[in-house]
DNA sequence: CGTCTATTTGAATGTACTCAAAAGCGGTGG
DNA sequence: CCACCGCTTTTGAGTACATTCAAATAGACG
C-alpha cells in the first residue's frame, strides 16, 4: 500500500515505528498535469517520490531549447541533486507529466532522519550508487552508440515510457532533436 | 599525511581508533605507468583511492574504440561501481596512466567496514552523491554543448589533466575522435 | 469546431567522423 | 648518446550523421 516503504525496504528494513516517523516527515501531494515543481534558479527543497503518474526533469538552454536528464513514474525518486545538496540555486525544472500522486521529502527532514534512523544513510547511499550506474551508462552510450542504438536500449529498457511521453521528450532525452527522431523512427520501423 | 584519512575527514569524523581499523582493511600498492588493475570482463573487487599518479578508466568496443569514463588524480577514488555492487563482470578497464601510489579497499572489506563504524554509510552516500551531480552535469554539457565548448569547460575544471594525460584521452572523454580534436584544437589557438 | 502543440516531411547546412599519410615525440637498446 | 621504433599528433579530402529552417499534417483539448 505505501510504496514508499516498500522502495524503502528493498534495501533497509525499518521497524514499525521507523515507518511511522519517516512517513511522518513526509507530505503526499496530488498534481495535475504540467505542473512546474520545481524552477531552474529556484533552490530545490525536496526530494519527490513518485506513487503514481509521470515526472521529467530538464535544463533550458537560455533559447528555450529543453534537455531531458531523467524521467520518473511510479516507485522513482526525482530532484535536483545538485541544487538540494548544495541548497544553491540549480538549472534544472522538475515537470508533472501525467497527473502524479507525489510523496515530498523535505530537505531539513532528511536530514533529522538520517540523525534519527542511521539506517537511512544506508538507503540512500545505495539509491545514489544505483542512480550513478545508470547515469554512467548512459553517458558511455552517449559517447559510443548511434541515436538509432540509444533508441533502440531506450525502448527495450522503458517500453513503458514510449506510451506515456510525447516523443519529442524522448528525442530530448537520447539527445536528437524531434524533427531527426521522427525521420530515424520511421526509417526503423520500414524495416 | 594519510590523504585518505582527510578525505573522509571532510564529511565524517573519526576517532583515532576508527582510523586506524579503517586503515587497517586497506591495502597500499605502488603501479607503474600502464598497469591495468581492472580488465573489462572481470569482477572489481576494489575500490580505489589514488595517493598520487593518475589514472583512468574506460571501456572499448569491441573494435578497439575506447571511451573514457573518467580519470583519477591524488585525492580521488575510482572504481567500476557496476561491477563493484554487483559483483558481475563489468566492462571498463581501470589504467594507470602516470606512476601511482594507490590505496585498496576491497569489497569484503567495505561491507565489514560499514557494520563497525556506520558513518562510513554517510561518507560513501555523500561521495557518491557528489559523483552523481559531476555526471549528470557531464551528461546534459553532451547533450547540450559542443564539442568546444566541452573542451573550454573540461581546460578550466582539469587544467591540471591537460599537462598529464595524452591529449587522445581528452578527446576521449569529450566525446569526439583525437582527429577532430585536434583541428579543435589548433583553430581555437588561432582566436 | 477551432486553436495550440506535436509530428512529419523536405531541402540545405554543419559538425564531427573516416581513412590515409606525414610529421613529431619519447623511450629503449645498441 | 644516438638511432630507431612505435605511438601520438597533425593535416587533408571526402563522407555521414544529425541539425536548422520552413511548411504541411495530424492530434489533443477546451
Amino acid at each position: 500500500m505505501t510504496l514508499i516503504i516498500d522502495n524503502l525496504s528493498k534495501h533497509i528494513s525499518l521497524t514499525p515505528q521507523e515507518q511511522k516517523l519517516f512517513l511522518s516527515k513526509t507530505e503526499i501531494c496530488q498534481y495535475k498535469a504540467k505542473t512546474i515543481l520545481l524552477h531552474a534558479g529556484e533552490i530545490c527543497k525536496n526530494s519527490y517520490f513518485v506513487n503514481s503518474g509521470v515526472l521529467r526533469s530538464f535544463n533550458s538552454n537560455d533559447n528555450s531549447v529543453e534537455h531531458v536528464l531523467s524521467f520518473a513514474c511510479s516507485g522513482w525518486w526525482i530532484d535536483d541533486m545538485y541544487s538540494l545538496l548544495s541548497q544553491k540555486p540549480g538549472n534544472l525544472f522538475i515537470e508533472v507529466l501525467e497527473n502524479a500522486e507525489v510523496v515530498l521529502l523535505p530537505k531539513e527532514n532528511q536530514e533529522i532522519l538520517y540523525q534519527k534512523i542511521p539506517k537511512l544513510e544506508r538507503f540512500f547511499r545505495i539509491l545514489a550508487e544505483n542512480s550513478l550506474v545508470s547515469h554512467q551508462e548512459r553517458l558511455m552510450d552517449n559517447l559510443s552508440l548511434t541515436a538509432e542504438e540509444r533508441f533502440e536500449k531506450f525502448c527495450s529498457k522503458h517500453r513503458d515510457l514510449m506510451q506515456k511521453v510525447p516523443q519529442k521528450q524522448i528525442a530530448s532525452y537520447l539527445g536528437v532533436t524531434p524533427e531527426f527522431f521522427s525521420k530515424m523512427k520511421s526509417k526503423m520501423m520500414r524495416k
